[in-house]
DNA sequence: GGTTAGTGTTCAACTGACTGAACAGCTCCG
DNA sequence: CGGAGCTGTTCAGTCAGTTGAACACTAACC
């Protein structure tokens, strides 16, 4: 909702796009993906990007010739190329491949409801799912996005920054979104957190993005030098939450991420 | 993998792109995904798409900053944003949410895999997937593309089309691709079902992509002017599949697919 | 009806992105 | 060692994509 013009020199901060259609085509595409019905006209984009109508026009017919966009009369939503993208980038992370294989003939989480995330900036992107038990059925669905310090993944995997780096993404007064009573409120309190996951080896959640659901999560030691970061999460109802059936699930979630972590599964 | 040049004056088929940097990075992105791999190199797109190296560079660059591409060293894979971006798509496509709901609730395919797919030239994309059941574990995932000819969805979507695009897409003495003794061979086969399939109202795939399994599928009347041809589709085991049972699923699948046209869900 | 505010489209001038050859770094192999 | 073959990067000239004002259109409003 920030004002997030995309010129062709922005300011003095960076230098411009050694490309700029291309940067400021990604750009359209995001406006559509955050937008609040995903439906926007040329006008709108053009407005809120800072882009001229009539270059505008031409990015939209490249992208929609693409099929990465689609015209409904006067309105441009997202195409289904990017499903067909998003898909393709998936099926090449071998680690989700695995990650479906070991849910299915896991003991314990077998049953339950298991989710991979990778971090991206003060987000993580839930990747896939597995669902073995109907109890607990997610409304989140494959590639949203949650703000870490509201669930367990989230913590998991800043918990494996180096303290400086978490600093900077939260300072101790910042303000963090609240979605529950129990959400953690500010940078410091996510950071006593921390330390408490980094002992136990694992994070927990307690209702703190959904009343009545807790969660456990892991993170994955990046295989590969520059792969992405990568959490395993179990949800759970608190109602029927024991703490035995907790360390069962740890110990497996342990296993998971060990797996996923050695290039030889 | 036919010659796929982006050049900047095509040949005269077609008139230049009117923001060629941007179909060029559509392409980029396209020949990353379709790569057995997924992972190139500089050089490997500079050669496939005949665009020269310093282009493609500058190219590469701009799609990297949009975090739509990572570069490991000297390859470049597909970017997570994909992820997020056909998470976007599919969040606003409101049919996907009433489909889970519905599938949910069913008596007969709540406890089946059912599934949603899009028309998309001469193949289908799964777009969400509903797992009752663990009996009939997929293998394909969300995002994934079939040819038409093999799977029932694909048949049933286009027996909505008109006689003379079916011909067009296939012509009779097209050689069809095969997965198994049972797939279609010949437009002209795949004509021939059509009719029945327009006549019974639904299709059905007799272990033509996978032995041993089979489907049912019916087309969704597309609601709104443009929207996107959607077909939904039960796979079964043969071995324990029944007409009584498949009478079931097609009806509820009907009821979906109704519920799915109409705008007042 | 006329006015206003919105839409998207057109077009020629001009500025900046694209080009391609030359460069620099690397691994391999005789 | 030295050359061949590969990588990706640099840079100045030029050609084409971008620009913004003017246009055409529809819808809403006195």
């Amino acid at each position: 909702m920030a004002d997030s013009r995309v010129s062709r020199t922005p300011d003095g901060s960076g230098s411009a796009s050694p490309a700029p259609a291309v940067t400021r085509a990604a750009a359209v595409l995001e406006a559509l993906a955050s937008s609040a019905t995903g439906r926007l006209t040329l006008s709108d984009l053009a407005r809120e990007l800072g882009i001229p109508k009539s270059s505008t026009s031409n990015l939209l017919l490249a992208l929609e010739e693409a099929r990465l966009i689609n015209r409904q009369g006067a309105e441009f939503t997202l195409g289904r190329k990017l499903v067909e993208l998003g898909a393709a980038y998936l099926s090449r992370l071998d680690e989700v491949q695995e990650f479906y294989r070991f849910c299915e003939q896991a003991p314990t989480l077998s049953g339950e409801t298991v989710r991979i995330a990778m971090l991206d900036g003060t987000n993580v992107i839930y990747l896939a799912r597995y669902e073995g038990h109907p109890a607990v059925r997610l409304t989140s669905n494959i590639g949203d996005k949650m703000p870490v310090s509201l669930c367990a993944v989230g913590k998991a995997l800043i918990a494996r920054l180096h303290d400086h780096d978490v600093a900077e993404m939260f300072p101790d007064d910042a303000q963090l979104p609240v979605l529950t009573p129990k959400s953690l409120r500010t940078g410091a309190e996510l950071k006593a957190q921390l330390a408490v996951i980094r002992e136990q080896g694992y994070a927990f959640e307690d209702e703190e993005s959904t009343t009545g659901v807790v969660c456990l999560a892991v993170s994955v030691p990046t295989r590969g030098a520059h792969g992405p970061s990568l959490g395993l999460s179990v949800t759970a109802l608190k109602a029927t939450y024991s703490e035995e059936q907790g360390a069962l699930m740890v110990k497996e979630l342990k296993e998971l991420a060990r797996s996923l972590g050695n290039p030889m599964g």
